[in-house]
DNA sequence: AAATGCATAAATGTATACAATAATTCATGG
DNA sequence: CCATGAATTATTGTATACATTTATGCATTT
């Protein structure tokens, strides 16, 4: 949406936290700040920041006069924050059922149509960015801000479990067909319908990951 | 617990975060980072990561090249974050009726018979802190680092809320009822029971502050 | 040969200096 | 008297310098 304007900093911070995310820095790795300085062209300065917010949010742990070091997600980590997305996205699909607009319910349906088009081309990247977006959407209409925060985080959290996921290709398409369903229920202001099409759409996720790419997370 | 060996910058990050969530720094006020490291006898390096940190959390929004503005939460926020706690707090203590161990176990029972205690003697203060620890001890039990760690978020959220809410006797002590009800389901390792005692326990805490504190918190 | 202790090196924590951008003030012109 | 614009000030963004702490390596000793 607003790729631009972020202070060095800022990015510094989101290019760390993809490389943790997608496992590029295993666990345990030690973030060293002017090792990263300048493996991205900064001082360390922007680094510090960016490493404070990635302790901040649980992706590392700072021992003080030691060190960062990547503490990542195990598959139980994975698991569990796949349940409180169930508890939360649930909740918060019920809420769109009530308060989605018109121009937010179009948009959805949008996302929906190019993801079957991408789908029936084979574009497997581009299914897992739609998929971000329709859920995006699905947050915002949600009407909660603190809700729609959490909810991000948590689909970032799970960026690299399904991405595995959904270059699946059955998985894709069941995906999306779940997509529709809950879109369908939204539409229709059915709350009951909407959370219960969410809950059988993010159980549907676990035991995909279960089956396929539960070896993948480096699980202790 | 460990309040020791905490870099500068977390300290000052603390800091500044306790006087959001108890209002003193008042939704829109724009936060200097010359004025807040002067305040508090540090340069500038520490507040700017204090204030990415704040950032990352929502507490404030920070506009490139402009400054730091408090968010703070609205009564809106406040009620969303308490039905988000009732959906994760939910979750959390079903897989703690599961796994909590005794020692876990005795350690809320021991909260509970203290609580009681400051209760009879009117110190409303202290009941405050040792329904902190109570929850914090639950978040504990159910076993999830991640889930853990964002409830232990919400309800640092919801500081303020609480603080205003348990200086109510009535409510104080109807409370820490409910705490034992929770206590006593896990003890039982029946989750339902537990899951429905906290659910029980979190609607009265939204009820009362809609009756008695909901003024209080600056909504729009 | 293993362990201990000191000296050196390296990394973090903090402060300051410099650069770039936004806000303010004051003067000037209509 | 108000509006406009340039100069000044203030504030943020980044880099560098200094202090402190931890790690490392080598010599010495038992």
């Amino acid at each position: 949406m607003d790729g631009i304007s972020h202070s060095l900093g800022q990015l510094v911070f989101q290019k760390i936290r993809e490389e943790i995310l997608d496992g590029t820095y295993a666990k345990g790795k030690e973030l060293k700040e002017t090792a990263i300085g300048e493996e991205l062209g900064v001082s360390r300065t922007p680094v510090r920041e960016a490493l404070r917010q990635l302790e901040l949010e649980g992706l590392i742990t700072i021992i003080p006069n030691k060190g960062a070091f990547v503490v990542g997600f195990s598959g139980q980590d994975i698991r569990d924050i796949y349940e409180m997305r169930l508890a939360l996205e649930g909740l918060c699909v019920k809420r769109a059922a009530l308060s989605a607009d018109r121009v937010q319910i179009e948009r959805m349906e949008e996302i929906l149509y190019l993801a079957d088009f991408h789908y029936s081309k084979g574009h497997m990247e581009q299914m897992a960015g739609l998929d971000d977006k329709f859920h995006g959407l699905l947050y915002e209409a949600g009407g909660s801000k603190v809700l729609e925060h959490a909810l991000k985080d948590y689909h970032q959290y799970l960026c690299r479990a399904r991405k595995t996921s959904l270059s699946n290709r059955e998985r894709a398409q069941q995906s999306n067909r779940e997509h529709w369903r809950i879109l369908e229920a939204v539409r229709e202001q059915n709350a009951e319908k909407a959370e219960e099409a969410v809950r059988m759409h993010i159980k549907c996720a676990i035991q995909n990951m279960e089956i396929s790419g539960g070896r993948e997370h480096g699980q202790d």
